[in-house]
DNA sequence: CTGACTGCAAAATCTTTGCAAAGAC
DNA sequence: GTCTTTGCAAAGATTTTGCAGTCAG
Protein backbone atom coordinates (compact mmCIF):
# COMPACT_ATOMS: atom_id res chain seq x y z
CA UNK A 1 0.00 0.00 0.00
CA UNK A 2 0.94 3.59 -0.91
CA UNK A 3 1.83 5.60 2.36
CA UNK A 4 -0.08 8.58 2.96
CA UNK A 5 2.45 11.27 2.21
CA UNK A 6 3.25 9.35 -0.98
CA UNK A 7 -0.51 9.86 -1.88
CA UNK A 8 -0.07 13.68 -0.67
CA UNK A 9 2.42 14.51 -3.13
CA UNK A 10 0.45 12.49 -5.70
CA UNK A 11 -2.59 15.05 -5.21
CA UNK A 12 -0.62 17.93 -4.57
CA UNK A 13 1.08 17.43 -7.93
CA UNK A 14 -2.63 16.75 -9.32
CA UNK A 15 -3.36 19.84 -8.47
CA UNK A 16 -1.21 21.70 -9.26
CA UNK A 17 -1.07 20.16 -12.84
CA UNK A 18 -4.90 21.65 -12.97
CA UNK A 19 -3.91 25.10 -11.58
CA UNK A 20 -6.18 24.01 -8.68
CA UNK A 21 -5.29 25.12 -5.16
CA UNK A 22 -4.55 22.55 -2.45
CA UNK A 23 -6.52 23.37 0.96
CA UNK A 24 -6.91 22.50 4.47
CA UNK A 25 -10.53 21.12 3.24
CA UNK A 26 -9.24 18.89 0.33
CA UNK A 27 -6.57 17.70 2.42
CA UNK A 28 -8.27 16.64 5.34
CA UNK A 29 -11.26 14.52 2.30
CA UNK A 30 -8.21 12.83 1.34
CA UNK A 31 -6.53 11.97 4.20
CA UNK A 32 -10.40 11.02 5.59
CA UNK A 33 -10.49 8.36 3.22
CA UNK A 34 -7.08 7.12 3.51
CA UNK A 35 -6.87 6.58 7.55
CA UNK A 36 -10.59 4.95 7.08
CA UNK A 37 -10.48 1.88 4.84
CA UNK A 38 -13.97 1.45 3.48
CA UNK A 39 -16.99 3.13 2.15
CA UNK A 40 -18.64 6.05 3.26
CA UNK A 41 -21.31 8.33 1.60
CA UNK A 42 -20.11 12.06 1.32
CA UNK A 43 -22.95 12.57 4.59
CA UNK A 44 -20.87 10.16 6.22
CA UNK A 45 -17.51 11.76 5.67
CA UNK A 46 -18.87 15.17 5.90
CA UNK A 47 -20.48 14.31 9.62
CA UNK A 48 -17.03 12.63 11.01
CA UNK A 49 -14.83 15.29 9.77
CA UNK A 50 -17.07 17.81 11.60
CA UNK A 51 -16.86 15.74 14.97
CA UNK A 52 -12.76 15.27 13.83
CA UNK A 53 -11.86 18.72 13.43
CA UNK A 54 -14.26 20.67 14.61
CA UNK A 55 -11.92 24.12 14.17
CA UNK A 56 -11.98 23.88 9.86
CA UNK A 57 -15.19 24.52 9.07
CA UNK A 58 -15.70 22.22 6.68
CA UNK A 59 -18.87 22.59 4.77
CA UNK A 60 -21.17 19.45 2.46
CA UNK A 61 -20.54 21.17 -0.79
CA UNK A 62 -17.15 20.41 -0.46
CA UNK A 63 -17.25 17.76 0.55
CA UNK A 64 -19.15 17.04 -2.76
CA UNK A 65 -16.87 19.00 -4.64
CA UNK A 66 -13.98 17.58 -3.54
CA UNK A 67 -15.32 13.90 -3.59
CA UNK A 68 -16.15 14.67 -7.35
CA UNK A 69 -12.99 15.73 -7.91
CA UNK A 70 -11.06 12.93 -6.35
CA UNK A 71 -13.31 10.64 -8.28
CA UNK A 72 -12.84 12.48 -11.40
CA UNK A 73 -8.85 12.50 -11.03
CA UNK A 74 -8.80 8.32 -10.30
CA UNK A 75 -7.86 8.75 -6.72
CA UNK A 76 -11.18 7.75 -5.53
CA UNK A 77 -13.91 5.94 -6.54
CA UNK A 78 -17.61 5.48 -5.97
CA UNK A 79 -20.28 2.77 -5.87
CA UNK A 80 -23.87 3.72 -6.49
CA UNK A 81 -26.72 2.79 -4.27
CA UNK A 82 -29.55 4.01 -6.30
CA UNK A 83 -31.90 6.13 -5.27
CA UNK A 84 -29.76 6.06 -1.68
CA UNK A 85 -26.43 7.39 -3.31
CA UNK A 86 -23.11 6.92 -3.56
CA UNK A 87 -20.38 5.70 -1.27
CA UNK A 88 -16.82 6.41 -1.43
CA UNK A 89 -13.48 5.02 -1.18
CA UNK A 90 -10.22 5.32 -1.55
CA UNK A 91 -9.49 3.69 -5.54
CA UNK A 92 -5.62 3.25 -5.79
CA UNK A 93 -6.12 0.31 -4.55
CA UNK A 94 -5.74 -2.60 -7.18
CA UNK A 95 -9.33 -2.64 -8.54
CA UNK A 96 -11.94 -5.08 -7.77
CA UNK A 97 -15.84 -5.63 -6.84
CA UNK A 98 -18.32 -5.93 -4.91
CA UNK A 99 -20.24 -8.17 -3.18
CA UNK A 100 -23.32 -5.84 -1.06
CA UNK A 101 -25.46 -7.20 1.62
CA UNK A 102 -28.91 -6.68 1.25
CA UNK A 103 -29.30 -6.84 5.10
CA UNK A 104 -26.74 -5.21 6.99
CA UNK A 105 -25.21 -3.34 4.06
CA UNK A 106 -22.14 -4.52 5.06
CA UNK A 107 -19.42 -4.56 1.36
CA UNK A 108 -17.10 -7.41 0.69
CA UNK A 109 -14.25 -6.63 -1.94
CA UNK A 110 -12.95 -9.10 -4.27
CA UNK A 111 -11.40 -9.17 -7.35
CA UNK A 112 -11.49 -12.39 -10.18
CA UNK A 113 -9.44 -12.27 -13.19
CA UNK A 114 -11.71 -14.53 -15.15
CA UNK A 115 -14.47 -12.21 -15.28
CA UNK A 116 -11.98 -9.18 -15.78
CA UNK A 117 -11.06 -10.60 -18.58
CA UNK A 118 -13.95 -11.95 -19.98
CA UNK A 119 -15.48 -7.79 -19.80
CA UNK A 120 -12.49 -6.55 -21.92
CA UNK A 121 -13.53 -9.57 -23.68
CA UNK A 122 -16.86 -8.32 -24.14
CA UNK A 123 -16.37 -5.15 -24.42
CA UNK A 124 -14.34 -5.69 -27.71
CA UNK A 125 -16.98 -7.58 -29.33
CA UNK A 126 -19.45 -5.00 -29.19
CA UNK A 127 -16.89 -2.41 -30.43
CA UNK A 128 -16.86 -0.45 -27.39
CA UNK A 129 -13.81 1.53 -25.82
CA UNK A 130 -14.32 0.26 -22.24
CA UNK A 131 -13.80 3.31 -19.96
CA UNK A 132 -15.21 1.55 -16.59
CA UNK A 133 -16.79 -1.36 -15.31
CA UNK A 134 -18.65 -2.71 -12.09
CA UNK A 135 -19.79 -6.00 -10.83
CA UNK A 136 -22.44 -5.67 -7.70
CA UNK A 137 -23.14 -8.93 -5.91
CA UNK A 138 -26.46 -8.25 -4.11
CA UNK A 139 -27.54 -11.23 -1.42
CA UNK A 140 -27.27 -12.17 2.11
CA UNK A 141 -23.72 -12.21 3.67
CA UNK A 142 -23.07 -14.91 5.98
CA UNK A 143 -24.17 -13.16 9.46
CA UNK A 144 -27.35 -12.31 8.20
CA UNK A 145 -28.18 -15.59 6.80
CA UNK A 146 -28.37 -17.07 10.47
CA UNK A 147 -29.65 -14.04 11.58
CA UNK A 148 -32.43 -15.55 9.52
CA UNK A 149 -32.92 -18.56 10.45
CA UNK B 1 -41.11 -14.22 -25.85
CA UNK B 2 -44.48 -14.36 -23.54
CA UNK B 3 -47.24 -12.70 -25.08
CA UNK B 4 -49.00 -10.09 -23.81
CA UNK B 5 -52.15 -11.50 -23.30
CA UNK B 6 -50.04 -14.33 -20.79
CA UNK B 7 -47.95 -11.51 -19.21
CA UNK B 8 -51.29 -9.87 -18.17
CA UNK B 9 -52.99 -12.88 -16.94
CA UNK B 10 -49.69 -13.68 -14.70
CA UNK B 11 -49.85 -10.02 -13.48
CA UNK B 12 -53.64 -10.27 -12.74
CA UNK B 13 -53.02 -13.29 -10.69
CA UNK B 14 -49.74 -11.69 -8.95
CA UNK B 15 -52.66 -8.72 -7.66
CA UNK B 16 -55.04 -11.00 -6.96
CA UNK B 17 -52.92 -13.19 -4.71
CA UNK B 18 -51.63 -10.20 -3.02
CA UNK B 19 -55.32 -8.49 -2.35
CA UNK B 20 -54.11 -5.99 -4.62
CA UNK B 21 -56.53 -4.70 -6.93
CA UNK B 22 -56.51 -4.37 -10.85
CA UNK B 23 -56.44 -1.04 -12.56
CA UNK B 24 -56.69 1.16 -15.56
CA UNK B 25 -53.05 3.21 -14.81
CA UNK B 26 -51.12 -0.37 -13.74
CA UNK B 27 -52.12 -1.91 -16.92
CA UNK B 28 -50.97 0.72 -18.83
CA UNK B 29 -47.51 0.95 -17.60
CA UNK B 30 -47.01 -2.51 -18.20
CA UNK B 31 -48.45 -2.53 -21.48
CA UNK B 32 -46.10 0.41 -22.20
CA UNK B 33 -42.95 -1.83 -20.84
CA UNK B 34 -43.93 -4.98 -22.86
CA UNK B 35 -44.66 -2.96 -26.38
CA UNK B 36 -41.80 -0.42 -25.82
CA UNK B 37 -38.71 -3.00 -25.95
CA UNK B 38 -35.81 -0.73 -23.85
CA UNK B 39 -34.88 0.90 -20.83
CA UNK B 40 -36.89 4.11 -19.80
CA UNK B 41 -37.03 6.57 -16.78
CA UNK B 42 -39.63 6.57 -14.83
CA UNK B 43 -40.30 10.15 -15.84
CA UNK B 44 -40.20 8.70 -19.63
CA UNK B 45 -42.99 6.22 -18.98
CA UNK B 46 -44.96 9.33 -17.17
CA UNK B 47 -44.47 11.57 -20.02
CA UNK B 48 -45.27 8.92 -22.91
CA UNK B 49 -47.98 7.89 -21.38
CA UNK B 50 -49.87 11.30 -21.04
CA UNK B 51 -49.37 11.51 -24.63
CA UNK B 52 -50.23 8.41 -25.73
CA UNK B 53 -53.38 8.33 -23.17
CA UNK B 54 -54.70 11.23 -22.74
CA UNK B 55 -58.16 10.27 -21.40
CA UNK B 56 -56.62 8.33 -18.61
CA UNK B 57 -55.05 10.56 -15.79
CA UNK B 58 -52.24 8.60 -14.83
CA UNK B 59 -49.69 10.59 -12.35
CA UNK B 60 -46.57 10.46 -11.93
CA UNK B 61 -46.47 8.82 -8.44
CA UNK B 62 -48.56 6.16 -9.57
CA UNK B 63 -45.91 5.41 -12.47
CA UNK B 64 -42.92 4.94 -9.19
CA UNK B 65 -45.39 3.03 -7.47
CA UNK B 66 -46.09 0.75 -10.07
CA UNK B 67 -42.86 0.05 -11.45
CA UNK B 68 -41.59 -0.37 -7.84
CA UNK B 69 -44.29 -3.22 -7.49
CA UNK B 70 -43.47 -4.72 -11.02
CA UNK B 71 -39.80 -4.67 -9.70
CA UNK B 72 -40.67 -6.44 -6.53
CA UNK B 73 -42.73 -8.96 -8.19
CA UNK B 74 -39.73 -9.91 -10.78
CA UNK B 75 -41.65 -8.21 -13.91
CA UNK B 76 -39.64 -5.72 -14.24
CA UNK B 77 -36.06 -4.73 -13.27
CA UNK B 78 -33.95 -1.79 -13.49
CA UNK B 79 -30.29 -0.28 -14.18
CA UNK B 80 -29.49 2.31 -11.74
CA UNK B 81 -27.71 5.43 -13.09
CA UNK B 82 -26.38 6.90 -9.96
CA UNK B 83 -27.73 10.42 -8.80
CA UNK B 84 -29.65 10.07 -12.02
CA UNK B 85 -32.25 8.47 -11.49
CA UNK B 86 -32.74 4.56 -12.86
CA UNK B 87 -34.09 2.93 -15.79
CA UNK B 88 -36.39 -0.19 -16.10
CA UNK B 89 -37.12 -2.34 -18.40
CA UNK B 90 -39.64 -5.59 -18.40
CA UNK B 91 -37.77 -8.22 -16.84
CA UNK B 92 -39.29 -11.06 -18.03
CA UNK B 93 -36.33 -11.81 -20.49
CA UNK B 94 -33.32 -13.89 -19.44
CA UNK B 95 -30.95 -12.08 -17.42
CA UNK B 96 -28.29 -10.40 -19.35
CA UNK B 97 -25.70 -7.46 -18.51
CA UNK B 98 -25.43 -4.07 -19.78
CA UNK B 99 -22.91 -1.74 -21.61
CA UNK B 100 -23.98 1.68 -21.47
CA UNK B 101 -22.61 4.32 -23.60
CA UNK B 102 -20.87 7.39 -21.50
CA UNK B 103 -21.91 9.59 -24.34
CA UNK B 104 -25.23 8.73 -25.84
CA UNK B 105 -26.73 6.88 -23.27
CA UNK B 106 -27.28 4.32 -25.43
CA UNK B 107 -27.61 0.26 -23.63
CA UNK B 108 -26.72 -2.68 -25.00
CA UNK B 109 -27.68 -5.88 -23.47
CA UNK B 110 -24.95 -8.82 -22.97
CA UNK B 111 -25.01 -12.30 -21.50
CA UNK B 112 -21.84 -14.22 -21.04
CA UNK B 113 -22.03 -18.15 -19.61
CA UNK B 114 -18.50 -17.72 -18.22
CA UNK B 115 -19.18 -13.81 -15.98
CA UNK B 116 -22.54 -15.89 -14.55
CA UNK B 117 -20.84 -19.07 -13.77
CA UNK B 118 -18.10 -17.32 -11.89
CA UNK B 119 -20.75 -15.24 -10.02
CA UNK B 120 -21.93 -17.90 -8.36
CA UNK B 121 -18.18 -19.55 -7.63
CA UNK B 122 -17.27 -15.88 -6.00
CA UNK B 123 -20.62 -15.70 -3.88
CA UNK B 124 -20.47 -19.39 -2.55
CA UNK B 125 -16.82 -18.52 -1.86
CA UNK B 126 -18.07 -15.57 0.19
CA UNK B 127 -20.33 -17.73 1.81
CA UNK B 128 -22.94 -15.39 0.42
CA UNK B 129 -26.30 -15.88 -0.36
CA UNK B 130 -26.50 -14.47 -3.96
CA UNK B 131 -30.11 -12.07 -4.69
CA UNK B 132 -29.12 -10.49 -7.87
CA UNK B 133 -26.13 -9.43 -9.37
CA UNK B 134 -25.53 -6.55 -11.98
CA UNK B 135 -22.78 -5.71 -14.10
CA UNK B 136 -22.24 -2.60 -16.48
CA UNK B 137 -19.68 -2.04 -18.84
CA UNK B 138 -19.14 1.99 -19.08
CA UNK B 139 -17.55 3.18 -22.29
CA UNK B 140 -17.71 4.80 -25.66
CA UNK B 141 -20.15 3.16 -28.10
CA UNK B 142 -19.02 2.38 -31.57
CA UNK B 143 -21.05 5.86 -32.91
CA UNK B 144 -19.58 8.08 -30.42
CA UNK B 145 -15.91 6.29 -31.05
CA UNK B 146 -15.74 8.05 -34.45
CA UNK B 147 -17.70 10.99 -33.92
CA UNK B 148 -14.91 11.97 -31.49
CA UNK B 149 -12.07 11.47 -33.47
C1' DC C 1 -3.02 40.81 -6.17
C1' DT C 2 -5.64 37.35 -8.86
C1' DG C 3 -8.23 33.73 -9.47
C1' DA C 4 -9.60 29.53 -7.21
C1' DC C 5 -12.07 27.78 -3.11
C1' DT C 6 -15.28 27.83 0.63
C1' DG C 7 -19.58 27.91 3.40
C1' DC C 8 -24.05 29.01 3.27
C1' DA C 9 -28.45 28.82 1.79
C1' DA C 10 -31.26 28.42 -2.06
C1' DA C 11 -32.26 25.64 -5.99
C1' DA C 12 -32.51 21.52 -8.53
C1' DT C 13 -33.36 16.45 -9.04
C1' DC C 14 -35.46 12.53 -8.26
C1' DT C 15 -38.61 9.99 -5.33
C1' DT C 16 -41.93 9.29 -1.61
C1' DT C 17 -45.86 10.40 1.24
C1' DG C 18 -50.40 12.27 3.19
C1' DC C 19 -54.90 12.76 2.10
C1' DA C 20 -59.41 13.11 0.19
C1' DA C 21 -61.80 11.49 -3.80
C1' DA C 22 -62.43 7.61 -6.98
C1' DG C 23 -62.51 2.94 -8.26
C1' DA C 24 -62.12 -2.32 -7.92
C1' DC C 25 -64.21 -6.33 -6.09
C1' DG D 1 -69.97 -1.01 1.24
C1' DT D 2 -65.08 -1.89 2.13
C1' DC D 3 -60.59 -1.37 1.35
C1' DT D 4 -57.15 -0.38 -2.15
C1' DT D 5 -55.56 2.94 -5.46
C1' DT D 6 -55.10 7.33 -7.46
C1' DG D 7 -53.72 12.21 -8.43
C1' DC D 8 -52.23 16.09 -6.48
C1' DA D 9 -49.32 18.76 -4.05
C1' DA D 10 -46.36 18.90 -0.34
C1' DA D 11 -42.49 16.86 1.78
C1' DG D 12 -38.08 14.23 1.64
C1' DA D 13 -33.58 12.96 0.41
C1' DT D 14 -29.56 13.75 -2.00
C1' DT D 15 -26.78 16.66 -4.76
C1' DT D 16 -25.65 21.04 -7.17
C1' DT D 17 -25.25 25.93 -7.74
C1' DG D 18 -24.94 31.14 -7.01
C1' DC D 19 -22.56 34.28 -4.54
C1' DA D 20 -19.83 37.14 -1.60
C1' DG D 21 -16.14 36.59 1.37
C1' DT D 22 -11.65 34.07 2.08
C1' DC D 23 -7.39 32.14 1.00
C1' DA D 24 -3.51 29.92 -1.70
C1' DG D 25 0.09 30.90 -4.78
Amino acid sequence: MITYDLLLEQFKTLLKTNTLKFTKQRELILKFLYENNGHYTPEEIYMLLKKAHPEVNVGIATVYRTLTLLEDSGIASSISFGTQGKKYELGLKKHHDHLICSQCGAIIEFFDETIEKRQEEIAKKFNFLMQDHTMKIVGLCEKCQSKQS
